[in-house]
DNA sequence: AGATTTGTTCTATATTTTATATAACAAAAA
DNA sequence: TTTTTGTTATATAAAATATAGAACAAATCT
C-alpha cells in the first residue's frame, strides 16, 4: 500500500498519515482484522520519526478505526457511528464549518450533495 | 450579532472567529455590502488581540467572502465559486478528510447526505 | 482644518503544536 | 533466547498561535 507525504501541506504529517491510512481502509488496502505496520517499520519506510506515526495510530485508535493492542500491534476495527457516540459528535463538529464555507461559496443544498457524492464515489462505490 | 469564542476549543481563536462570522453572513445578520467592525473595535469587544482579528480577516478575504479597502475597512462581497477556482479547490481539499472519516464510521453516501442537510438547514432554509 | 480612526507594518515575547532524536523498559513474538 | 513490540521519558528545534506596543499614512469624522 503506497502512502504519500507532503512536507509542504497545510496538514500536519500525522494527519497526512491518518488520511492516507483511512484511504486505504475505504479503498480496501486495509481490511477489518488486518495488522498495521509497526510504528518503527512505518516511520522507516515513510523516512519520519516513530512519534510520530505513534500519535497518527492513537489518533484512529481515539476515532474509533484501530484498535491497538499493548505491547503487540495495531488492528483494524471498524466500529459503528451510533448517533450521539463521541466520533460522531467530532465528526460533525469538522464537518460544520466546511460546510459553512461551501455555503458561503454560494453552494446550496443540490451543490454540496452533488460534491459530496462525487468525492463518495472516489473511495467507494454502492 | 452575537459571536461566542472558546479558548479551550481544538480550533484556534482565529478559525472560531472565521466561522462565527460565516455563520452571520448565512443567518443574514451580515450582508452583503455591510462593513465588518475594524479591527481593533471587534478585538476589544471579544477581548482578544488585534492581529487576530486581522488575521480573520485576511483568510476570509482570501477565500472570497470579504473584501478589504485598504486603510478603510471590510465588506461584504460574496463570490460565487467557480468550479477549479482555488476557492472551490480549497474546499474540495478539506472537504475530502472529513468525508473519509465518515466513511471509515461507517456512514454511507445516504447517511452522509441526510447530516449534510440537516446541518445546512440551521444556517439557511432554501 | 484638525482630530480621530483606519488598516498596515514592525519588533518582541510567550505558549502551544508539531516533529525529531535517543534511550530505556517490560511484554510479546519469533 | 533473541528480536521486535508499544510505552515512557527527556531533550531539542521549528512552526503556528496569540498577545503587546509602537509608528505610519490614508481615510473618515467633526
Amino acid at each position: 500500500m503506497y502512502i504519500k507525504l507532503d512536507p509542504q501541506s497545510d496538514f500536519p504529517i500525522y494527519s497526512q498519515l491518518i488520511h492516507q491510512l483511512m484511504e486505504g481502509i475505504l479503498k480496501g488496502d486495509l481490511k477489518e482484522g488486518d495488522m498495521l505496520p509497526s510504528v518503527r517499520s512505518l516511520a522507516a519506510d515513510l523516512g519520519i520519526n516513530m512519534h510520530t506515526v505513534n500519535k497518527s495510530y492513537h489518533e484512529l485508535e481515539k476515532r474509533g478505526i484501530i484498535q491497538i493492542v499493548p505491547k503487540s500491534g495495531a488492528v483494524v476495527r471498524l466500529q459503528q457511528a451510533e448517533k450521539e457516540s463521541e466520533h460522531y459528535t467530532r465528526l460533525v463538529r469538522e464537518l460544520k464549518p466546511v460546510l459553512l464555507e461551501a455555503m458561503t461559496l454560494g453552494m446550496g443544498k443540490a451543490e454540496i450533495n452533488s460534491l459530496v457524492e462525487l468525492l463518495v464515489k472516489e473511495y467507494k462505490e454502492e
